[in-house]
DNA sequence: AAAAAAATCATGGTTTTCAATGATTGTCTT
DNA sequence: AAGACAATCATTGAAAACCATGATTTTTTT
């Protein structure tokens, strides 16, 4: 199936428990060596400065999107295969992930042996898409009202809005003036369809976009 | 510390990767026989059948909340160990499950010797409290604050308006004058300490108050 | 190098929220 | 019956948000 020199493999997930679990589990299939992470950035380090096959991703990690983090892993090395593995089931972020480089997903949920079958999946080239995953993707945006993909200074924007700080403030900290950040307020409520701030804020929060 | 004969212990949680991990965890201290459950109430019939010595529990699955289970094992099985392990780092959350019969509450994100540690506390008789759960129990005010106590009129309108609605259309709504709106929205500010709607609908929403 | 997207700044006007203070009328609890 | 709480209505004024429209400068992508 692949070669049996032992892969690289990367774990990254903030709760070390789910961390254990990886690890006992993939040491049952003995093919890699594995290397665990809690933070997305100590990751991507190491993910510089050693060859690595395979990386397993968490997409809420306490230091940053594990979105962001994909592709920067893609940037530094293009030829690792990253799995992204989350509670997320939001469609737009499933879409997203893939975009972003990932080469396959699967739901925190999924059942022990589709987590290997999808690793094996992934190995071999293919697309690791756990059962329900590909079902998110394929029912087409019914009940999923596709959530707007924000610029890095519309998201840093929209979360000091959400922590109750005025136009005002927000201009005074990041060294802007307040009709740039009556700008990006529009354009937050044009692409989130808004009615106003209070609105989008009660999504983004729902939707952890905040 | 305690007698040699292997215990049962009883795992409940939905997420297959965490079971594996605390299965993984808990064959290295060696003192347990693990029986392992994704559902509450499968697991409910497994401790009405046998004896149980300790179960951990998690507290949002998928045929129920952990709270009320808790207290259904212990209504079945006074003696049984039952600790928390979850996700949810809500104050309230957490005495409500030791108010349950709880022995102890562990967040997910707990480190590994952690874990065990508490574990081993709980066998002991003691209380079995992650780090992080204890400051959360000790500061009432600090990071997790206690979310207010809201009205029905209160959480009608706050629902109003985190769906967008200006005070006017929500008096209009509601047949009451917008003074009247306005006057809630006042107290509403003061009760939560917001220094805006929006800030408040956020603390409100990432509380699923709304 | 050209096109597209992101970030910036601008004017002028309307609507909405928020602050400070007060008051009246029910309703429930002790 | 008294007190506490909830819900209602009121005035004035300042602050902030939102609307419509447009434009320039960086960055990024193709």
């Amino acid at each position: 199936m692949y070669k049996d020199e032992s892969l690289n493999l990367v774990i990254v997930d903030d709760h070390p428990m789910v961390l254990e679990g990886l690890k006992s589990l993939l040491d049952q299939v003995k093919k890699f060596k594995i290397f665990a992470f809690t933070k997305g950035s100590s990751a991507l380090d190491f993910i510089q400065e050693n060859k690595t096959d395979i990386v397993l991703l968490d997409i809420v990690l306490s230091d940053g999107s594990g979105l962001n983090f994909c592709q920067l892993i893609k940037q530094k090395s293009p030829k690792t295969i990253v799995i992204g593995i989350s509670n997320q089931a939001e469609r737009s972020i499933i879409f997203r992930f893939l975009e972003n480089g990932g080469n396959g997903y699967i739901l925190k949920n999924a059942d022990v042996n589709e987590i290997i079958h999808c690793i094996d999946n992934a190995i071999n080239g293919d697309l690791a898409l756990s059962k329900e995953v590909q079902e998110i993707m394929l029912r087409p945006s019914a009940n999923n009202f596709e959530l707007p993909r924000l610029t890095k200074r519309e998201q840093q924007i929209l979360k000091s809005i959400s922590e109750g700080k005025t136009s005002a403030e927000i201009a005074d900290n990041l060294f802007i003036s307040i009709i740039t950040v009556e700008t990006h307020r529009r354009n937050l409520l044009q692409k989130f369809k808004a009615k106003n701030m209070i609105e989008l804020v009660k999504i983004a929060t729902e939707n952890k976009l905040i």
